[in-house]
DNA sequence: ATATTGCGCATTGTCAACAATACAATGTAA
DNA sequence: TTACATTGTATTGTTGACAATGCGCAATAT
């Protein structure tokens, strides 16, 4: 009988995909700085393997636009502008608002309750200290997240968590000076549970779009001492 | 930024991208039935070329949920099921409702007159047979296409057009008895252009929502009978 | 001094052989 | 007969070598 080990989220054993994860990772993480060249034999080296699954890892990122890719020059880590962030904020508001009225008639019963234990701890956690940042944190997105997952779309779940979002924190690291909004998004985020609770699809929307609304403008604020 | 004039040979001598452009079209035409096989070398042997290209187009296919891909055991071609084409349209609805308020707002002069131009011929040329299908035709996509261009929005228009729409084709190709519906959806493209061409977003945006509802009611229709 | 041409090096693109894995068929034992 | 182990084959995963392309640098000519 053979152990399979249930080593990471990815149990793929293909080199590929596990360097796609990898790089991914790191770019989000922003330890590979936008426009910095991504050389399949030093990336082979240092991960000891050949250049076959490298080159495949970039394509893959490459398709999804984590790295832009020149035929016979090589790969580079995509860089993002503010002014991407801000057309990426659109497209999420538009989603996310369809996201939410689609949680607030879809949801379970069980998602409910998860979302609702989710908002309280975030509540806990951020409510002593009022100057935290609480926008686009880890918890921010995890808040998100369930409701992307609630709406019972695969598609919009994807295009939301796998697309945008990712995109999202890469921008955050290749521009550091973004900050949280205090804790005003976290108090929001009440007025959309609730919502969400009640079963109010209306309500969710409009509140999530508020919510994004807020969230835009104060990047708006952020991208016009530059232009 | 680069672009992608679509499927040339002439600007990529890379064969992965040929190739994955090629399996794609061949995907979208329905060419390649949905779970088939896609044997690497049996690709490989069909364009005399060597299996590494066509790891590297089938991880990018992958990538774009063209193909489902199992490590060790090969890549087939994704089949999307009804359900699948409804939470697209679901997410197409949300999405171009924001295109065409944007492209109210941005769309310039020569935008807006090639737009009205591309709606007098498709008039002219369904005007006369009434019968003729136009939803989901190739007009009609070009001119929810030139519209997603309009909103000036380039992930908008990369998600729409490069993500949705050829999803959409796929779907079509893989349940043939989705059928157009009449004239009909050109005479409510006729609002939306005037909204546009009016500048007003919020009209624009009301009519794609009704343009893109009465779409997405047919296709429920359609699915009803097989619940 | 500037522009241009040719060479050489480094990197990417491609290939064919080898290793590892999955799947099906066969055989064996309860 | 059924369940299970085994083996054989076909397919995928990986590798290192080779070919082709791009880029920098130096030499030359105007």
């Amino acid at each position: 009988m053979k152990e399979k080990p249930a080593s990471f989220s990815t149990e793929s054993q293909e080199k590929s995909e596990v360097l796609a994860n990898i790089l991914c990772e790191e770019i989000i993480r922003g330890q590979l700085k936008p426009g910095e060249k991504l050389s399949e034999t030093a990336i082979a080296f240092r991960f000891k393997v050949s250049r076959g699954p490298v080159r495949e890892a970039l394509r893959r990122l490459a398709e999804r636009n984590f790295v832009d890719f020149v035929p016979n020059v090589g790969a580079r880590v995509a860089s993002t502008s503010l002014t991407d962030m801000l057309h990426l904020m659109e497209v999420r508001e538009s989603l996310e608002v369809l996201a939410a009225e689609l949680a607030a008639e879809k949801m379970t019963a069980v998602e409910r309750s998860r979302l609702e234990k989710l908002y309280r701890n975030h509540l806990s956690m951020f409510s002593r200290e009022r100057i935290n940042p609480y926008f686009q944190s880890p918890e921010d997105f995890d808040f998100h997240y369930a409701i992307a997952k609630g709406s019972d779309n695969p598609i919009l779940f994807k295009i939301l968590c796998e697309d945008l979002y990712p995109k999202l924190l890469v921008c955050r690291s290749q521009h550091q000076y973004i900050k949280g909004r205090g804790t005003k998004a976290l108090e929001e985020h009440q007025y959309i549970l609730a919502a969400i609770t009640e079963g109010d699809s209306e309500l969710a929307g409009l509140y999530m779009k508020r919510h994004l609304q807020s969230a835009r403008a104060s990047l708006e604020n952020l991208i016009e001492p530059f232009t």
